[in-house]
DNA sequence: TTGTACGCGTTATCAA
DNA sequence: TTGATAACGCGTACAA
């Protein structure tokens, strides 16, 4: 920051006060005409803008909003960014981005930073790893605005905004149901991750409503990646192939790819010898070489939602504590057995 | 912000002034030890943070980068907003987001908006329909340091840290005429973005290295969406077909794809018929019926670059202004009639 | 080693 | 309609 135009300047300039520069530019009621249209022509001539920094610490107000990824890359959250931007620009608010890159001790680390900088309010996504949820309630304690979103933790008194994940999940596997598949496996992820267990959750509920027998060895635990969805294929391969299933739930869509290279690699068709479904429509979905039905999250509308459920409760309009749903969509293609695409 | 604890506070529980507890948490030298544990401990139990607003007025320093970005969804910028993220963290800065959406308009708001907000530094890629630089030029005037990076411009005082486009551009074209293919067209950019500009110059340098003739009539200028490259690619088709190329080389893989569409809508074979290279490495590339050779190009590199470099200019270590080249990986794959993959 | 006065650039308050 | 003063929370410079 080198020597910059202040108010002063302007209204010295001017031979008037610094509050009548402040009242002219601010849109304030009690200033002439006259002066308010030189104090704007004189601000363009000498290149004055107001120090946001110097009115943050007097409004006790940054027009800030800080938001924790967890993972920038990973194509959900790129879209949820985007939302949030958009709104963020709508409403004159700024982003500070902060990843915290699946790090607990990191996104502790910044939620600090983002609270010394005097944001006006969280958006978090939780790191896979949080186990202690102290930091935010420590937040919220402190009556920071707060709404989690996608990654939630619930209980604690903060909004969430996020997908259905539990009833995608039984949506899509009520699909292959009325397929008249039966024997169903599903690539489960990691059970202390949320979405993991919600998945899974569905999966059980959507066999369970249409009377269909659960074959606990058909339910393998792994990652989100692709080599997790592969090995656990090939653990279910271990079986006697009478066991084997007709059709499988992956957990995410990089689950199921790595699953339908093992299927590939086993000699077996897809959806003729084994069916699959995933979840997140992944860009590469469509272009498998039987592409991948499967549940598409709408990112974009998960990150306006948030955000502007954030600024309403930072502006005081609507500080209930909601949860809010974004629903998927069930995307239809062939690795599930059906004809069109 | 609501009533937040002070440095005031913890000094007036222990006594003494607020300038110890400053010096204490700031591990100034002259603090005496008893005083300083006492100081930490008093702010820990108090919960104080330090109120980074008011530090940056005082110090005239935000600790805080603004990084502008014209697109996010589109794969590159993730990675390189996760390169940027990670030096940022490195260092103690925070990253303020703002998305163009490819709207000058926009651009030039956002600008200033960070400037408001007394960014102690920029990082700015260019929206496609930037023409106006006075922007760029007062924030170089007013020494406020400024680093391009991706969409650059140049000879207006400014670093770049980019990505070697017409010298990958040359090199994969040199490939496609390293198997012997004579006829060969180029899918251009718009030539006012300049990676369009850049990989055509490219493109014909290798030829005219080559001495291979220059076609006019395939080169076309389209845009970067699969949709341009489709009918950039139909409307080389409408040529008689003893004009057709041997091989293409488009401005990007999206442009490719579409044009793979096209050639296989007119019932071609890729490369048998046709060979085709794309540029960046889209994560579908590999994924193709033909999988597509390409140029990758390291995202996460240029942002890790981009902001050492600004860094290097806030911090007054190195303040020349250079251009940065990240370097290009050609990917070989099948398209371009290579055996392998 | 510790404290006091002042200033960073802005706005709210109250007086003119 | 306008201006003087104080305050936001902190750090620098100097004094004690």
């Amino acid at each position: 920051m080198s020597r910059r135009v202040t108010a002063r300047d302007v209204a010295k300039s001017l031979g008037i006060s610094t509050m009548t520069v402040s009242r002219a530019l601010n849109a304030k009621p009690n200033v002439s005409q006259i002066t308010r249209q030189k104090v704007i022509e004189t601000s363009k001539k000498l290149g004055y803008f107001p120090n946001q920094i110097a009115k943050s610490l007097v409004l006790k107000k940054t027009d800030t909003i800080g938001v924790v990824v967890p993972e920038i890359t990973h194509s959900f959250f790129p879209g949820i960014i985007s939302g949030i931007e958009e709104i963020c620009y709508q409403n004159g608010y700024q982003l500070i981005l902060a990843h915290s890159a699946e790090d607990s001790a990191r996104e502790k680390d910044l939620i600090y930073t983002l609270t010394s900088q005097q944001v006006d309010g969280l958006l978090i996504s939780t790191a896979q790893t949080v186990e202690d949820y102290s930091v935010y309630k420590q937040i919220i304690q402190r009556g920071l605005p707060l709404v989690f979103y996608d990654r939630c933790v619930r209980g604690i008194g903060a909004s969430c905004v996020s997908i259905d994940d539990e009833e995608s999940a039984r949506r899509i596997t009520l699909h292959l149901i009325n397929h008249g598949y039966t024997r169903i496996a599903h690539l489960a992820g990691p059970q202390r991750v949320l979405i993991g267990k919600l998945r899974l959750e569905g999966f059980k509920r959507a066999l369970k409503e249409k009377k269909l027998e659960l074959h606990p060895e058909l339910i393998i635990e792994a990652g989100l990646q692709e080599q997790d969805g592969y090995r656990a294929m090939q653990k279910i391969f271990e079986l006697p192939p009478a066991q084997w299933p007709r059709a499988v739930v992956a957990v995410n869509d990089p689950a199921a790819f790595g699953a339908m290279k093992s299927i590939f690699d086993k000699g077996l068709r897809i959806p003729e010898d084994i069916a699959i479904v995933g979840f997140s429509d992944d860009i590469r979905a469509q272009l498998m070489p039987s592409p991948l039905t499967t549940i598409r999250q709408n990112a974009y509308e998960v990150g306006k939602r948030a955000v502007h459920k954030l600024i309403q409760i930072i502006e005081g309009k609507n500080t209930t504590i909601e949860d809010i749903i974004v629903k998927g969509e069930l995307i239809i293609r062939r690795s599930c057995g059906c004809q069109n695409n």
